[in-house]
This record gives structure tokens, C-alpha cells and sequence, in this order.
RNA sequence: GCCUGCGUGGUGGAAUGGUAGACACAGGGGACUUAAAAUCCCUAGGCGUAAGCCGUGCGAGUUCGAGUCUCGCCGCGGGCACCA
């Protein structure tokens, strides 16, 4: 008998799959349909184990429909737009596109030996411009339709890039390439109009049952819905100028000693063009940095500005106006009243300026020191309940929650202001000012203004080259800014000459409506309505959790924007049914210290013995568990696991050990005993072929019967494990198969039955040696497209049952009686037993219970 | 600070309120071998010779029965964050 030799095989075996078109998905009415979809990678040039095991998921999944009669549609694409094509291109003097093609090329090269059920034919990249001239379409449908915007934003500027940063990129208020200091700007670009779905977006993550809540939770503090009172303060002695507030807390109004602004509120900037200590404070405001530390550690600053205005609830009494750093211009109206008494921030702002601190409430229970006597600033939760100990609109003790209505009431029914619900979400803002992106579609015309271009114009293709010139990468800035042959061009709607948008799109766009781009990959629009309306929406999509917040709140956006165009059926604006955010696939680091420096050894120089890590004979330090990493020299290459291993390994591997949310630690032993196991099946299965030759048609005795029933109950078990995403709990449950059928007794035909089944279990585990298993034993055509096997409910009761019998509700010992023994004979049979005698030691029991089925307890 | 999730052997982890530790790794013992590797078998939560006792972060509670439900602590992780 020939070894498990897995490189060939697995050649072998994906070509056959390929020849028979068995995942190349094809609309059948007469099946119900399914749609599986990893996140599609970013074309690095590098397969990761992350990748592995997010494609074996997502491939477990689609082979399985398949094998229960669905028309599968498992596509694969790249997410090929972004930075780092450009970084490449300045490191190494390439072109972005050719760095890119080839790592796709790579990538594609990397993913095929893996034996991936995924349709090919369906493959596209999104910087592949018959992709993104799609993009520009939709676009335009997009801002036909209003729901794209064009203002004025501030963005992070990196005077020596001449480049806008995401806040990611600023680091420590510098560039992160350049390092030099990042300013503020304000540009005019492109928004996707998202915070006009906001409550929508919310309201319908209370549909999405099979999403993980921790992602809802996270949308929907993100989306970020708050209600509260706007309203005016009269400013004093300028009667036409007020200072409009928001408060989601107008239950302390009373406790009011101060209003704030933000450093570019309008009356702020009124300010500073007249007042020079205005315009120094401002700008001081403007500096500080965006990181978490830099808030962390900022100080409350207020500079008074010597306006004062009048409280609503009293003419009378007039408060100062501060501008201070602490308040946002985007959040709100970009001013407040501060309420020392009742919020932390405020009380810091107020002893530090010396403004009064007023209480309007007190808790109901506990005594606690008032902060006008140098407490802690008392924040109720909505639902506590308080004691008003000044009264706005007849409160005296009710919860904070009816304290904010009955404010909101009083201020509506006085004309003072107007309850008013916000979010947190802006605006999507699209515009970046770099080269490899899809070009934004419209050209400015000094005549027409903003002009969309043409829809027969498109796709707006990316300039290669400069003239005859590369284009140069090295210089900063954008280049499709200084390439005048693409730049200048002529206006849509008049003809005269006019510039191109040079902005490129955000690539969160590209990514947020390939999913529906797969279902009519080669469409000339963006979609096909019927393809779109067979395969969508995505029955389940595989991903990593980085992703819970941004790509998936953009891809529910479009998705309801691509109705809104006529691009997507009514029932997608939920594009995803089911959501699953897998763990990653980690490894332990070895380190060492050199001279005060931490030195990381490769895992190939690693000796382990007895928990113990060494090199050469110096012990070092095992980190375990930590996410790979180039520079901690951890990192596992799928290829070279494929190559000493073989996929099935790999794959069998990064399912195993580990539930598939949660991280998974990569182990050398841990891949070897994956392989073994695979070899001891491969053996396994040689040894039945051979017994059925040497031994055929032999009666099935007890054995048989034995065997057969855990089959049953294996196929069963497998079956609801794939199905919940417990995969790690299916693999056990065939370990535990593989082992009862290698010590069988049963006959060849059972067991020949029961491998072939087997086979099946876990053909969408590890497809190559399945069909090797398959085909050995005799079976027909390929294993992955015979039907999934069905566990026989007759096979899977069984006649007698070990029950224990609990004393006191520990387990003292167990019967064994038949299935529906009767109650009466059950007590009898217990109460009879060695245990349950010695414990009740003569007298009778307090209480027996019997689930029947289950358990005995006698209560002593 | 707010919101959240999680704490089970040496390790990764199983366990619809019903026999805690399935399955796997590492460990220990053995068979085969001159030896090693490979393979196979046995063992394995802790304490105890044993009967038995104790055990799912800690403390209470509900229940005939709690890893699982409730409350309070402690610890670790994730998300958001001068958001009014």
C-alpha cells in the first residue's frame, strides 16, 4: 500500500473537480439557493493562515449545501485598491497596478492548492476598471438620486505629502510617513449621505437575528442615537444673536452656570477676527491632537469671552459664554450649557474657573457629598430615581428618565426649545487625494460648476502613464493632479474645457457592494436585477471582527442606495442574513534578550521539551498565543504547511481545537497530530478494502449493529455542528468515530459503510482524501457531490440507557435499565440499589426524583 | 468614564439546568526495535494505599439538582469615547 502521499492527491482531485464544473454556480429554480461569501482578501501578495482559515469556513459551509441539494454560489475576488500599492510603488520605483496584478496572480496561486469549492469564473478585482467604471455608474445614480453631498469638511493635512490622513495616520499630531506635523484643513469633498439612514441602519439591526450581538451592539453605539432638548439662550444686549444648545440631560437645566462653545462655532470665529486673544486661544484649541491619550491627558481650557446670556427659565439670571477646548463643532450645535453639578467634565471646567455649582437633584437612596461641598459630580443612570431639589416643571421625585420627558414637555409647551433626537454617525465622507482609487466621476467646469460626466464616458480610467513618462511616485501629492492630458478635459454639459475631479474614492466604497457584483460578475451595469434577485441576499457571510463596525455599516448603506437606484431588489436592503466574525489564527513567539534588545527566534530554531523552549541549549521565553507578526518571526506560511502537510491538514488544522470565533493557536505538534490522523484514516481505509476482498459478504452480527448506531449518531452530530458553526465539537465527534470504527469487529460490508460515510463527514473538512476514501471503497462518481448522508432516527434510540442515580444531587452510581422501563419499577429497582441503601441507612427518602431518561435523584 | 464579552486540568477546549473535563496537544508507563524514529496499546482533575473527600475565579442565592439561572465582588479581554 502506498503512503498518504497528500501533493498528489490534491493535484489530482481539484483538477476532477474542475473538469466536472461542480462549483460553478448555476441558477436552478428547481433548488434552493445559497449564498456563501468570505470577506474578500487585499491583494498583499502574501496568503496568510488567517486567510486559511477564514476560506476553510466559508468552504465547509458551501460544500456541505451543496451536498444537501443547493445551487451554491461561493465566489472569490480582491479587494485590490489602497495604500499600500502606492507605498510599494514608492519604495521600489514599480507601478501600483503591476504590484498589484502580480500579487493578485500570487495570491490566486497561493489559493488554489487549498482544493476551495469557490467558483472562479466569477473572479474580478475591484480595480479592474470594468469593476470600478460600475462603481462610477453607480455614483452618479447615487448623487441623481441625492444621496451624495458635497461641503466642506475638516480634514487631518500632511503639509509634506500634501495628502489627507485618516485619524488612524496621525499619530502623536504627526504624518505617520512624513512625521510632520498635521494640520487641520478645510476641504471641500464628496459625502455619501449616510447619517439621513441613521435611525433606519439602527431600527433594522433588530432584524438581524443570525448576526453575532456583540456586531449589533457595536453598529449601534456606533450609529450612536440620542435624545435631548435644543433650544436657545438669548445672548444680552444683542437681542437678534442667540446660542443654540443641545442637552440630552435639560432635567438639569436648573443646575445651569455656563455655556460653552466650541473653538469654531460661528460666534467663536466672529470673535477672533476682532480680538486678537480670541484668535490666539482658538488656535491653541485647534492643535490638540485626536489620539485617546491626548484627550486623556488634555486639560480643560475656557477663555471667557464676556458675552452673557439669559436662562431660559429666568430672565433674570444671566450666564457667562466660554470658549472652551473640550467642546466639538460636529457633534450637536457645537455648543452647551454646562451643569457642573451633574456632569464630571463640567465640574473640572467650573472649580477650575470658579463658576457656581448648583444641584437640581439628589439621589432617592445613599447619602453622597453634594458637589458644591467638593463631591463628585452625581450622574444618575436614566432609571434611577431621584429627589428634584430644584423644580423646572413640577418633578419632586420620579426617575432621571421621566425627569428629561417631563423638561422636554415644559420646554415645548413655554416655547423655549424642542425635544430632538441625534446621532453620533456623520456623514461618509469619499474624497481622497491619491492615485490608486476609482476615480470620483464629475468634472468641474468653470461655467456649469460640478458636472457628473457622462455614463457612456465611463469607466474614467486611471492614467498608466504620464505622456510617454512613468508616472512619477515619489513626488508628493496626488498625480492625477499634475497629469494634465487626464486632468484637463471637456465639459460634459457645456463642451468647453474644464478639470476632471483628481479625487479618488475611499476604498470602503469598492468594498461595499461587491458582494452583489458577484451575482452578474460580467454585467454592463452595476447589477442584473434577476441574477441579483436569484442569488442575493448573501445567506452567510465569514469574516473577521475588525470589520463589525465600518465595511459592514457602508455595505447595509449601499445596499439600500442600490434599491433606492433600481439596483437591488426590495429584499436586500438587509444584504447579509447571517453573519459570522471568526477568530484568528495565532502563534507563540519565542524571545530572547541581546544586549537590553528582545531578539525573536524563529519557530524552526525552536527546540521544545517538556513545555520548555531552547536554542541550541539557552532557554527562551514562549509568548503564546500572539497575533503573527513579520517582525516577531512567528509567522506560518500556508504554503509551506500545504507542501510538508498537504491541504487537507491545513485546513482539518485550523478547525479543530478551537470554536471558529475565537482564536486558534497554530502548533507544529498540533498540524503533525492533524496529519496523522489523516494518514491513520488513509490506512484505515486500505485495511477495509482489502478486508472486503479477502473476506466478502460476511452476516452482520451485534457488531454491525453497534458500529451502525454511532454512525448514525456521528452523521447526526457532524450535521448539527456544521450547520451551528461548532466545528471544533464536529471534528471531536469523528476523532471519536474514527476511533470506534478502527477497533470494530464488524463485518466489511459495515464497515466499508461506515468509512464511506465518513468520508462524507468530512469531505468538507478535508474534500481530497475524501474522494480518495470514496473512491477506494467503490463509490460512486465524487464524493462531494454525493448527497449529504442522513441520520436514520430509528438507528439513533437505543434500547436500554444508563441513567445515574444522584443522591442529594451528587452522583453516587449509575443503572442501566431498559428504555421505557416503567416509573414505579425504576424507583423500585433505585431505592433497591447498594448506594442508595447505605445512604438512606434504614429510613425512607425525603423525595425521588426520575426524569425519565435522564437521571435518578434520591433526597436523603 | 460608558457599553460589552469572558474566567472549566499543565495547554486548546467539550458539556438543551441532569454522570464536569468529550476530543486534541503536552506528560507518564508499556509493546515492537540492538537502538532511535515511526506505529500501536495503556494511563491521566486534585488529595487519599483505599473507602472516600474536594473540585468549573471568589462569596451568597434560587433549585431535588448549578459550569449553565439571579445578585454582589475580583481578574482579563473587546468596542466607543472631552458625543453635551
Amino acid at each position: 500500500m502506498p503512503a498518504y502521499a497528500p501533493a498528489e492527491i490534491e493535484a489530482r482531485w481539484q483538477k476532477a473537480w474542475e473538469e466536472a464544473g461542480l462549483f460553478t454556480a448555476k441558477e436552478d429554480p428547481e433548488k434552493p439557493k445559497y449564498y456563501v461569501l468570505e470577506m474578500f482578501p487585499y491583494p498583499s501578495g502574501r496568503l496568510h493562515m488567517g486567510h486559511v482559515r477564514n476560506y476553510t469556513m466559508g468552504d465547509v459551509i458551501a460544500r456541505y449545501k451543496l451536498a444537501t441539494g443547493h445551487a451554491v454560489l461561493h465566489p472569490m475576488g480582491f479587494d485590490a485598491f489602497g495604500m499600500p500599492a502606492e507605498n510599494a510603488a514608492m519604495a521600489s520605483g514599480g507601478h501600483p497596478k503591476d504590484w498589484t496584478y502580480a500579487n493578485i496572480d500570487t495570491m490566486v496561486d497561493q489559493m488554489k492548492p487549498l482544493g476551495l469549492s469557490l467558483d472562479w469564473s466569477r473572479m474580478f478585482a475591484t480595480c479592474d476598471p470594468e469593476y470600478y467604471g460600475q462603481q462610477q455608474a453607480l455614483f452618479l445614480d447615487m448623487l441623481e438620486a441625492g444621496l451624495i453631498d458635497r461641503k466642506p469638511a475638516v480634514v487631518n493635512w500632511d503639509p509634506v505629502d500634501m495628502t489627507v490622513l485618516a485619524n488612524e495616520q496621525v499619530i502623536d499630531g504627526k504624518g505617520w510617513r512624513s512625521g510632520a506635523e498635521v494640520e487641520k484643513r478645510e476641504l471641500t469633498q464628496w459625502f455619501f449621505k449616510i447619517s439621513d439612514m441613521a435611525d433606519e441602519l439602527r431600527e433594522a439591526l433588530d432584524g438581524l437575528d443570525d448576526w453575532p450581538a456583540k456586531v449589533r451592539l457595536m453598529q449601534e453605539n456606533w450609529i450612536g442615537r440620542s435624545r435631548g432638548l435644543q433650544f436657545a439662550f438669548d445672548v444680552v444686549g444683542e437681542e437678534d444673536k442667540q446660542i443654540e444648545v443641545y442637552t440630552t440631560r435639560p432635567d438639569t437645566l436648573l443646575g445651569a452656570s455656563f455655556v460653552g462653545i466650541a473653538a469654531d462655532h460661528p460666534i467663536a470665529k466672529e470673535l477672533e477676527a476682532v480680538n486678537p486673544a480670541v484668535a490666539a486661544f482658538c488656535a491653541e484649541c485647534r492643535k490638540g491632537g485626536t489620539t485617546a491619550e491626548a484627550i486623556e491627558k488634555a486639560e480643560k481650557m475656557g477663555l471667557d469671552t464676556g458675552l452673557r446670556v439669559r436662562h431660559p427659565a429666568d430672565p433674570d439670571w444671566e450666564l457667562p459664554v466660554y470658549i472652551a477646548n473640550f467642546i466639538l463643532m460636529d457633534y450637536g450645535t457645537g455648543a452647551i450649557f454646562g451643569c457642573p453639578a451633574h456632569d464630571a467634565r463640567d465640574l473640572d471646567f467650573a472649580r477650575k474657573y470658579e463658576l457656581p455649582v448648583i444641584s437640581t437633584y439628589v439621589p432617592v437612596d445613599g447619602e453622597i457629598t453634594l458637589p458644591e461641598d467638593g463631591g463628585e459630580a452625581y450622574v444618575p443612570g436614566k432609571e434611577e430615581e431621584v429627589t428634584y431639589v430644584k423644580l423646572l416643571a413640577g418633578e419632586e421625585q420620579q426617575t432621571g428618565l421621566a425627569g428629561i420627558d417631563a423638561a422636554i414637555a415644559w420646554a415645548e409647551e413655554k416655547g423655549v426649545g424642542t425635544g430632538q433626537t441625534k446621532f453620533r454617525l456623520r456623514d461618509w465622507g469619499l474624497s481622497r487625494q491619491r492615485y490608486w482609487g476609482c476615480p470620483i466621476p464629475v468634472v468641474h467646469c468653470a461655467d456649469c460648476g460640478v458636472v457628473p460626466e457622462k455614463k457612456e464616458n465611463l469607466p474614467v480610467e486611471l492614467p498608466y502613464d504620464q505622456g510617454n513618462e512613468p508616472i512619477d511616485f515619489s513626488i508628493p501629492g496626488n498625480p492625477l493632479d499634475r497629469h494634465p492630458t487626464w486632468r484637463d478635459v471637456p465639459c460634459p454639459a457645456c463642451g468647453k474645457m474644464a478639470k476632471r475631479e483628481t479625487d479618488t474614492m475611499d476604498t470602503f466604497v469598492d468594498s461595499s457592494w461587491y458582494f452583489t457584483r458577484f451575482t452578474a460578475p460580467r454585467a454592463e451595469t452595476p447589477t442584473e436585477m434577476e441574477a441579483a434577485s436569484y442569488w442575493m441576499n448573501v445567506d452567510q457571510y465569514i469574516g473577521g471582527i475588525e470589520h463589525a463596525i465600518l465595511h459592514l455599516l457602508y455595505s447595509r448603506f449601499f445596499a439600500r442606495a442600490m434599491i433606492k437606484t433600481g439596483h437591488l431588489p426590495e429584499k436586500s436592503a438587509e444584504p447579509f442574513d447571517a453573519m459570522f466574525t471568526q477568530g484568528m489564527v495565532t502563534h507563540a513567539i519565542y524571545k530572547s534578550e541581546k544586549g537590553g534588545r528582545p531578539v525573536y527566534h524563529y519557530p524552526e530554531d525552536v527546540t521544545l521539551e517538556g513545555g520548555k523552549a531552547y536554542v541550541g541549549d539557552t532557554e527562551v521565553e514562549i509568548v503564546p498565543s500572539a497575533k503573527m507578526s513579520k517582525s516577531k518571526n512567528n509567522v506560518v506560511d500556508p504554503n509551506a504547511i500545504v507542501s510538508q502537510f498537504g491541504a487537507d491538514t491545513a485546513r482539518w488544522f485550523v478547525l479543530s481545537d478551537s470554536p471558529p470565533e475565537r482564536d486558534v493557536e497554530w502548533t507544529a505538534s498540533g498540524a503533525e497530530a492533524a496529519s496523522k490522523h489523516l494518514g491513520r484514516i488513509w490506512t484505515l481505509s486500505d485495511k477495509i478494502a482489502k478486508m472486503e476482498e479477502e473476506a466478502p459478504g460476511q452476516a452482520r452480527g451485534a457488531d454491525d449493529e453497534t458500529l451502525l448506531r454511532e454512525m448514525h449518531k456521528t452523521i447526526r452530530d457532524v450535521t448539527l455542528g456544521v450547520e451551528s458553526f461548532g466545528f471544533n465539537a464536529a471534528i471531536a465527534k469523528l476523532y471519536a468515530f474514527t476511533a470506534t470504527l478502527s477497533k470494530s469487529k464488524a463485518s466489511p460490508g459495515a464497515q466499508r459503510e461506515a468509512i464511506m460515510t465518513l468520508a462524507q463527514l468530512m469531505a468538507p473538512m478535508t474534500p481530497h482524501l475524501s474522494e480518495e476514501v470514496w473512491t477506494l471503497q467503490g463509490g460512486e462518481g465524487l464524493c462531494a457531490a454525493a448527497p449529504w448522508p442522513v441520520a436514520d432516527e430509528a438507528m439513533l434510540v437505543e434500547a436500554t440507557v444508563t441513567l445515574p442515580v444522584q443522591i442529594n444531587g451528587k452522583r453516587r452510581d449509575e443503572v442501566t435499565v431498559p428504555k421505557d422501563m416503567p416509573k414505579d419499577e425504576l424507583e423500585a429497582l433505585v431505592l433497591a440499589n447498594e448506594a442508595v441503601q447505605r445512604a438512606l441507612d434504614g429510613s425512607s427518602p425525603k423525595k425521588l426524583i426520575v426524569v425519565p431518561g435522564r437521571i435518578v435523584n434520591v433526597v436523603v
